[in-house]
Formats: C-alpha cells, sequence, structure tokens
DNA sequence: ATTGAGTTCAAACAATTGTTTGAATTAGGA
DNA sequence: TCCTAATTCAAACAATTGTTTGAACTCAAT
C-alpha cells in the first residue's frame, strides 16, 4: 500500500466542493482542484476516473447531506404549518447568501445546476428518483387546490426555486455596482419574508391558472 | 475595396445571436460562430476585434431592439392597468418558450446573463445606465406600497424575473424526462397566469417584509 | 494597367482544458 | 529482507480555446 489514499480523496472531495460552490461545475478546473487540495495532477483520475467522477461522488454527498437535513426533510416541513415550512424552506435555500460552511456550498452547487444542469447531474437525477425538486414540491403543494395536477406543483416549486437561486448564484455580484446590496442576516429575512409572502398571497390563486393537467 | 464586407458582418451577427441564445456566451465557440456564419475564421476579430468585441455589438443590438418593444417599453406599460403590464412583461419574457425569432433570442441571451453575467455584459449594463432591470422594476413598483425603496423593488423584479428565465434557459430540458413539459401555448399562457397571479396577491404586502431601507 | 486599401483565407500560435503515461515511491505481507 | 500492489509524481499528450500572421485576393480610383 501507498501513502493514506483516503487523506487524499478527502483533499480532493473538500476542494472540489469549494470550487464547484463557488464558480460551478464547468468553469473549475482540474488544475484549480489539485492546487487547492495540494495534490498530484494525476490524482482525480486516479482516484474517481476522471472529473465526471468526481462530480458525481461529490453530488452523492451533496444529495445525502441535503436529504438528511432539518432544511428540506419532507417530514421536519410536513411537522410545521405550511406558512412556517414555506419560511423554513425558503430560508434554507437562501443560506448560501449569510454561511459559507459546507451546507452552504451543496445548496450553491445546486443553484448553479438550476441555472444550467451538466450532463453529470441530469444523469445523477435520472437515477435518483426522488430529485432534490420533491421537497419543494411538498412545500408549495399544501398551498394549492387540492386537486392541482402534479406538474402544476412542479412548475410552481421551479418558479419558487428560481427566485432563491439568483440570489444565491450572484450573492457576490449583487454587493457590486449597479446594485449595491449589502447582504446580511437583516436583508436575507427580508428577502425571505418577501418571496414567502408573495407565495402565500398568490399560490392559492395558481390553481385557477389554468396550466395543463397531467 | 474587397468584397462586402457588411455581409460578412450580417452574417457574424446573425450567427453568433443564435448561437448566444441557444448557449450562452462562454459555450459557444468563435469556431463555431464562423461555420454557422459560412465565414472565415479570422473574421470575427478583423471586423469586431475579437469575441468581446462581437458580444458587445450584439449586446447593443439586442438592447436597441428590447427598449423599443412593446414588451418592455416603459411607455406602453404605462397605459395599461397594472395586472395588465405585469400579465404583458411577464409574457414577454416568455416569449422564447414559443417563437425563435430575433426577439426570443435577444430575450434568452438575457436570460443566460440573468443566470451567470460575463465580464462584458457587466461592463456594457455598467455604461448603460438605464438597466434592463428597470423596466420590470416599473411594472413592479406599482403594486408596492407607494413608500417602497428602490432597493427593495429591484429585489422584487429580480424575483420575477428569474421565475421567467429558469424556463427561457432550460426549454429544451423541461421537456425531457424527469419533468416531461409540453410548452405549447396553453402551457405558456398558464405559466405566464401562474407568475401574475402570484406576483399580484403577493406583491402588495411586500413591502411588510423589512428588506433594508435604501 | 497599376496602384493600394479593404477584405478574405489557410495556417499557425499560445494558452488552457481533461487525460494518460511510466517511472518513482511507499508501506504491508511473505 | 524482499516482493508486490497501491499510490504519488513530473511530464507529456490530445483536444479545444481565442487570437495572430502574412500572403492572396478583390475592386475602386488613378
Amino acid at each position: 500500500m501507498g501513502r493514506p489514499a483516503e487523506y487524499t480523496r478527502n483533499q480532493i472531495v473538500k476542494a472540489a466542493v469549494s470550487l464547484f460552490a463557488e464558480k460551478g461545475f464547468e468553469r473549475s478546473s482540474v488544475r484549480d482542484i489539485v492546487t487547492k487540495a495540494r495534490v498530484n495532477q494525476a490524482a482525480i483520475n486516479y482516484h474517481f476516473k476522471g472529473k465526471d467522477g468526481l462530480y458525481l461522488e461529490v453530488l452523492k454527498l451533496a444529495f445525502a447531506r441535503l436529504t438528511e437535513d432539518a432544511g428540506v426533510d419532507a417530514d421536519d416541513l410536513k411537522s410545521l404549518s405550511p406558512e412556517q415550512a414555506l419560511r423554513h424552506f425558503v430560508h434554507h435555500q437562501l443560506r448560501p447568501l449569510l454561511y459559507q460552511d459546507e451546507l452552504s456550498r451543496y445548496i450553491r452547487m445546486f443553484a448553479w445546476e438550476s441555472a444550467h444542469p451538466s450532463k453529470v447531474f441530469r444523469k445523477f437525477i435520472a437515477t435518483n428518483s426522488t430529485s432534490y425538486l420533491s421537497a419543494a414540491v411538498a412545500v408549495v403543494r399544501r398551498f394549492l387546490p387540492p386537486q392541482t395536477a402534479d406538474r402544476a406543483a412542479m412548475v410552481a416549486a421551479i418558479c419558487l426555486m428560481g427566485q432563491c437561486s439568483v440570489f444565491v448564484r450572484n450573492r457576490d455580484l449583487f454587493g457590486q455596482d449597479p446594485f449595491r446590496l449589502t447582504i446580511d442576516e437583516a436583508f436575507v429575512d427580508g428577502l425571505a419574508d418577501l418571496i414567502t409572502r408573495v407565495a402565500i398571497g398568490g399560490l392559492p390563486h395558481a390553481g385557477d391558472a389554468g396550466l395543463p393537467a397531467a
């Protein structure tokens, strides 16, 4: 046996998560990752069979962490009132605006994917039947008329997440010149309130929208 | 003089708009553009001083076309009721889902930029003081309490456009497997209704959200 | 016909990407 | 101790990117 292989793997995964969250998968180069991880160039291919393999591994980690987490766990959300669950979910999606921990990085990775899904990601959610959207669908559903079609609920969920992910992806940008938003706790609370209130006020009427039935 | 230089320029611009709309600026290679335009490799650098220069030219065209257009023209929208103006604006943003004409391509280009603004785009909107967001701000404002801060209105506008651009960018994707949405006129009408109704129902309460004052 | 500026062209350049190679290490089992 | 398999490493590879080069070509004006 050679040196601690697990150490190298962990270093790579940690660096990859950090970079994928910051710039997305496509814009993160293998060389950037190995430099940040302080490992050799060829390590990624040796341990993960390529950049795609590494991403798949990272996606599995992120998905596992996110589904077991309180923010999107179906059971936890069901125990709250619809309004509380929605508020909770939205705030969870906005978490990367405030904290830069591991969980936030995972959420941010998914925010990049929601902008333009990579091939790896599409293959990943194709196999994981319980998509990362299902939590959002469950949250949204409770505001919709009971007989609302699955497809309509999914569309509403996509809208909801779309509003959050714009801010998560472009956090740095919105702090700058044409916008000059100060992104602190007060701002995120306000933003979460805005999205939540708009959804609460509007979703009950969404059923009338006449989205095509399933 | 040599051959019709204007012809070459037009060919390049046309091909570039098509590709930028389809995949975004970064993912469109110079070689793809010149191949589609049926011109020589070096033509882009000769006529536009590089890929960035071409994009800047295209952005100017798109911006001019979009601001003179009924869908986002401030005066046209003011002549409608707030609800009508909102519905009109949202439907306009969703136009690339139905039609693939020039106007739709411009809208789609901006949808890519709203996901992850390129350097060229950021420099462009920095000089064009009337950002392409201002129309959305004006539309949204009429639903907000009169004393609402500019910043809060902008945030609401970003949310509104975020909901539209997700679908515009990933049109093809949503037609496929995990989603299987049939994107026809009925769907787009329904989607526009959904977004509109949610906004109408919720925006009036957005003022309570306590977004940081300007 | 000749000039000369404007334009096209095939080819190469320089930089970056993900991946592969094959030798050099490392550590555990015989 | 020697052997073997796992791991690391520097280097190169092949493909793609945007850009530059310098000669060839076109056409209006002289």
